[in-house]
DNA sequence: TCTCCGCGATGAAACGATTCATCGCGAGAC
DNA sequence: GTCTCGCGATGAATCGTTTCATCGCGGAGA
């Protein structure tokens, strides 16, 4: 692999303006510049990121770190990333962190020393973050908080409105005519489902509806958990006629439950779910959700990162997109006699 | 951020001998040894990656490129790569070629010079590859390809075995009595593709079964294209009484193709998918699909970079991972009479 | 003719690690 | 007492780039 060095030499120019030429600076108009010019042809010359990072103690490098890749809502917020990183030069490098917050600091740790240009989180749900993080400030790269955002964190952040989501979610299922509508939450370890479960809980209020203690139930981010909570609101003697699932995968999870007990979704049961994820329309019946845009989530921290680093956008950001319901076709008015449709099947 | 020459310093021995101890080399086992891990525990050091890089001609890093991670088969094959890649020391920075190949080549070129440990590669659709490749063999990093394999290519591979994926699949259709078989092939510029048209085609011939021209649709791995080609299947006069779509996407697409023509899935018309999407699970009926298993197809790529770069597995890899046939609701046994069950209802 | 100025180009230093030839020293052999 | 040997530790060189103080030269002004 060619260096500076080799096309100095075939260039007849010393090293310096070799890199001069490189970096495009005016000092450079003579001659001197076809000659290195061709010499950088001629070789297939590719600077070395390398060097070039060490010497100027950054790279172009933006790390994302992101809970679990697997979970669908996160590779279109990565996508996000990405392009825009790319399309202004910087490479995204995708780390998961397993919601574990031991492997979400090494990673910090560790991929400082790579000096990175910025950094992009998606924490992990009981990540304050803010320790390993300082050392990233104070080296002067830039440290955005996509989705979730830790209390304490007084940075750059983008990330959708859960409550206003989650509120309009719970109205829409007023609005058909629900009286009686439960909530599946995600861990309320995490911001993003707290949030959630107090738009619930403020939608319910402005309609001066009560929630029975049983009808919020703590669960995590996935297909399963909520097919088992799912189960357990169904057989409650006096169950509700709609569930609002703070995710689509818990939404998934409830949809099956329905089906098990012998139900029908929207005929017995309205369910509204929270992603738009790609497979809510692939569903019987489709589900009515909330869009997030996790594209934009993503494409926005990356931009934030991108006008950081350019010393544009001095001010910090605290972007907050606003979500959009999907109405679909599991929502519908209640039965006409509460609870009374049908029994749910005993299993 | 502490360096070698500040550990030097407080522990009051030479760089070299803080560089022996960081590598744990069995010189040093006097009482310097013990100053000097003191000293980093003082300091909070942690090596920089950069130099080391820089000197070593080597990273950490193995360099994972996929045509598009938002398509739902690629975070398993990604999170299987990252697992194994991160137990074993090393990170993984994810690319999106965009399935375009110019963006590809791009990625490998430049990516080069970060000195990766290893690069894993899902090729872009029309991607030769090997050209950017040369330089990579040559400079002793590993490469492995994943998922497709460019037909010249003669290293490290890790893919299932399309072919007999598709040909089980097709295999079932036959034994539950279907002799109409279509198909819905995915780009046949790609190796899966053809690999899985050729298992079709096979098992069609070993049971004597003609394949009708049109019974042959070529497409792309997505949704919107799986439900086009559908409607024309189902337009046909003679309409196939079963469908293997060659990816889980295209086999989404076909579903709501069914019910959009009043058809019933699997009374009217049996469907196979194949990759065993999480979403396969969700969908009704539940997708008889072919599992190939992405994260094993991920966390071997890794395995093989780790090995190869640890010295050992000298002999190039060419690893053919078994799928397997899961058979859910969305097969049964063709309607008694055939293609009189019930009519297309029009559009 | 002399001085000064500014444009282009120069090349040594620096970034943070690893490597390797070398050195000092104490012990053992004669 | 001298020589040799080997163990521990040393520190200069190196990787590829950028940066910046400096230099040479030619033209303009006095």
């Amino acid at each position: 692999m060619a260096t500076v060095k080799q096309i100095a030499e075939v260039a007849g120019v010393s090293i310096g303006t070799v890199s001069n030429v490189l970096n495009n600076l005016p000092t450079v108009r003579g001659p001197a510049r076809q000659r290195v010019l061709d010499a950088i042809e001629e070789l297939g010359y590719q600077p070395s990121l390398l060097g070039r990072a060490l010497r100027k103690d950054k790279t172009n490098m933006i790390v994302m770190i992101v809970p679990d890749i697997t979970n669908p809502f996160f590779p279109g917020a990565v996508r996000g990333a990405e392009d825009i990183a790319f399309q202004n030069g910087f490479r995204l490098v995708l780390c998961n962190s397993d919601n574990n917050i031991a492997k979400e600091a090494t990673y910090i740790r560790e991929m400082h020393t790579y000096r990175p240009a910025g950094l992009i989180i998606v924490p992990a749900d009981l990540s304050k973050g803010t320790d390993e993080v300082k050392a990233y400030l104070k080296a002067g790269a830039v440290v955005v908080y996509v989705d979730r955002v830790p209390t304490k964190w007084k940075g750059d952040y983008v990330t959708s409105d859960h409550e206003k989501g989650a509120y309009a979610a719970t109205k829409h299922l007023i609005n058909l005519g629900h009286r009686q509508i439960a909530t599946i939450t995600g861990p309320l370890t995490g911001t993003s489902a707290v949030a959630r479960l107090e738009g619930f809980q403020k939608a319910m209020q402005s309609s001066k509806l009560k929630i029975p203690k049983e009808f919020i139930q703590e669960s995590v981010f996935n297909k399963a958990a909520g097919h088992e909570r799912a189960l357990t609101l169904l057989r409650l003697p006096k169950r509700p006629t709609a569930i609002f699932a703070a995710n689509d995968l818990i939404a998934f999870g409830v949809l099956a439950a329905i089906r098990e007990c012998g139900l029908h979704c929207p005929e017995d049961l309205s369910l509204v779910g929270f992603d738009n994820l790609d497979d809510s329309d692939a569903t019987l019946p489709t589900l009515t959700t909330v869009d997030q845009f996790a594209y934009q989530l993503g494409a926005q921290a990356a931009q934030a990162v991108v006008d950081r680093v350019r010393g544009n956008g001095a001010d910090t950001r605290h972007i907050l997109l606003a979500p959009e319901l999907r109405i679909k076709e599991s929502t519908a008015p209640p039965p006409a006699k509460l609870n009374s449709a049908k029994p749910a099947r005993k299993l």
